[in-house]
DNA sequence: TGTACATCAGTGAACGCGCGTTCACTGATGTAC
DNA sequence: TGTACATCAGTGAACGCGCGTTCACTGATGTAC
C-alpha cells in the first residue's frame, strides 16, 4: 500500500483535534468543514472519507475532548490538594485566554445543549466520567456538590470570558475560586 | 403620517423580542434575518430601517434582554427567601426546559464569550447590574461569592441542559440548588 | 521479470441552498399652495 | 377645495459569498499471473 497501516486513523485524529481546536475557538457552527481541512492540511472532498457528516464529526470530537480532559484529570493526585489543583488550573487567567485547549465543556456546552438527544447522550457519558474524578477528590460530606461545582467552575469561566474589562474577569475567577474551594471543603 | 407615532419603535422592540426567543433557541449563529423579520411578521427588507448590522441587533438583544432580567430580579424581596426563590426558580426543570423565555446568560454566554469587546462591554455592564440584585440579597459574609454563585447557576442550568436523560438533568439541578443555597448562606 | 489490474487516500470542481446585505419600488398619509 | 409633492415604513427581488455535500478523477502502491 501506499501509506503505512493506521496513515487513514493519523489523519482522522489530525482532523478531530484540528476541529476540536476551532470549534472551541469560535464555535461549532462558525467553522466550516473547507475550513477543518485546510487547517489540517488537507483538501475538503476527503472529509467524506473520514466522517459521514459534519455531525459526525462533532460527536467525535465531544468524545475526544472529554477523553483527553479526563486523562488530564486522572492524572492529579486523588487528594484535597489535587482537587485545588484543578480548581486553581480550571479558573486561571491562562485557561480563560486558552479556549482553543482548554476546557470542552466551557467552550462548546452552549452547542452542545441545542444537538439531539443521540449527541447529548454522547456528552453525558463523558461528562459524567469527568465528573466523578471530582467526586473521587471531594470531601465525603461534599459528594452531593459535585455536579454543581463542575457547574460553578465551567460557568464562572464562561463568564470571565465574556466581559471586556480585565480585571472584572479576574474579579470573576478569584469569586469562582474562592467558593469552588468552600464547596470542595468540609463542612 | 400613516403610522401612529410610536410604531416604528414598536416594531423594533418586537423585532428584538422575536430575535431574543429565537437566538436563546438556536444559537446566534443559527438564526437568520430572513426568519426574524419573518417570525416578526415583516419581511427581510425591511430589517435595516431599524438596524444598520445583524451584529447591531445582538448588541439590543443582550441590552433589552438584561434589562428585563434586571426588572423581574428587583422585583423579588429583598432577603434571605428572595435569594433562595431566585436560585429555585432558576434552577427549575421549567427553566431547564423553557430555554427561549429564560435567562439570556445561560443560553447566548457562549456566544458572547466570541463577540468582539465592544458587544461584551456591553454585555459586561448588564451583567453587573444583575449580579448586583444578587450581591444586595446574599448574607453579608457570603459578598464575595456573588459572581461565583451566578456563574453556578448558569453553568448548571446549561449542564442540565446538555444531558440526554431526564434524571440526570434533575440531579444536576438538585445539586446545583443546595450548592447554590450553601453559598447564599451564612458560613 | 514484466505487465495488467485492483486498491484507496486524497484532489478539486461543482451542486443547491441560505446567509447578510442592498436597493428600486409601493402605497398610505401629511403638507403646501 | 383640489392637486401636486414629500414622507417613510415596509416589500420583495437580487447581490456575492460560503455553507455542507457529492463525485469523477489522480496517482502511488500492492497483487495476479
Amino acid at each position: 500500500m501506499r501509506y503505512t497501516k493506521d496513515h487513514k486513523q493519523q489523519t482522522r485524529t489530525r482532523i478531530i483535534d484540528t476541529a476540536a481546536k476551532l470549534f472551541k475557538e469560535e464555535g461549532i457552527n462558525a467553522v466550516g468543514i473547507a475550513a477543518i481541512m485546510k487547517s489540517a492540511g488537507l483538501t475538503n472532498g476527503a472529509f467524506y472519507a473520514h466522517f459521514s457528516s459534519k455531525q459526525a464529526l462533532v460527536e467525535a470530537v465531544i468524545v475526544e475532548e472529554l477523553k483527553h480532559q479526563l486523562m488530564t484529570f486522572e492524572s492529579v493526585p486523588h487528594d484535597k490538594a489535587g482537587l485545588e489543583f484543578i480548581i486553581n488550573t480550571y479558573l486561571s487567567a491562562e485557561h480563560r485566554i486558552d479556549c482553543a485547549s482548554g476546557c470542552p465543556s466551557a467552550a462548546l456546552i452552549g452547542d452542545i445543549s441545542r444537538l439531539h438527544s443521540d449527541a447529548k447522550a454522547i456528552y453525558m457519558h463523558s461528562l459524567t466520567g469527568v465528573t466523578d474524578e471530582i467526586k473521587d477528590r471531594i470531601a465525603p460530606s461534599q459528594v452531593d456538590s459535585t455536579y454543581a461545582l463542575f457547574g460553578l467552575l465551567l460557568g464562572t469561566l464562561q463568564m470571565a470570558r465574556s466581559v471586556s474589562d480585565e480585571s472584572v474577569a479576574e474579579a470573576i475567577l478569584a469569586s469562582g475560586r474562592q467558593a469552588a474551594l468552600r464547596l470542595a471543603g468540609a463542612a
